[in-house]
DNA sequence: CTTTATCTACGAATTGTTTCGTAATCAAAT
DNA sequence: ATTTGATTACGAAACAATTCGTAGATAAAG
């Protein structure tokens, strides 16, 4: 089951943090255009998806991801590789690397990781 | 303007094979579980958005994709970035990499483009 | 105890996407 | 000319995602 876009958003920040209330995540979300009680519905609907889990003991509930971080990433790329870039992951690493955004230090951790990649 | 996940389908099959019908490219998508004036539809959406021209002078209209091919996928890969990766290329880089559907053939391209990243 | 603030629940409106049925048009074949 | 087949146009239904208003519950502050 895929997360929607702004199911993701609200799944980031409960990685980045842990165990979050709405209140919290609201917060976090700079995309503070939209009201509290949709983050909170996005939330309630999430729960009924079974990608969160929540505690309710308390006035103010407190939602916890039950997806984990790197299955979901790699269920968006493969989606992307298959639909944007034809099934060729190449192409789409190539793409991302001739990037402006890519800073030095990433071009070396990627070939450092290369590297690893070969030594298995 | 984002293509849809539907738009995208028939994108690839114009930029594949360039201008096409509407039966052309129904033929291509192996998405043969809809309906061909679903596809006719989509593809008259897309007009409207202005992202496919077409030519009307004979019965069977050909269609021909407006937006660019590199600069659609940028768009995506940058969303992606952004909302599942949290901006770190890094990250979706190595994340495709260490997928088993990397082959070596694969990798020595990607090393062979670092170096010449390097040589700029 | 009463007021105030915060929270959840829930329904409903809105918007966007996908799907297809039907009618009209056109061209080719009979 | 008439029929047949392929095409476009168009409206509308079905579905999904997003948004928010309002009501009711609960806790904290006065």
């Amino acid at each position: 089951m895929k997360p929607t876009e702004s199911e993701m958003e609200i799944l980031q920040v409960l990685w980045k943090q842990g165990p979050s209330s709405v209140r919290t995540v609201f917060e976090q979300l700079d995309k503070k255009d939209v009201g509290y009680t949709t983050i909170l519905k996005l939330m309630q609907i999430m729960h009924e998806k079974g990608m969160v889990d929540r505690d309710t003991s308390s006035k103010t509930h407190i939602y916890v991801a039950l997806i984990s971080k790197e299955n979901t990433q790699n269920q968006f790329l493969d989606k992307m590789i298959d639909t944007v870039y034809n099934g060729s992951t190449a192409r789409l690493v190539m793409q991302a690397l001739g990037n402006e955004r890519t800073s030095k230090k990433e071009i070396e951790e990627i070939k450092a990781f290369l590297k690893s990649l070969e030594n298995n």
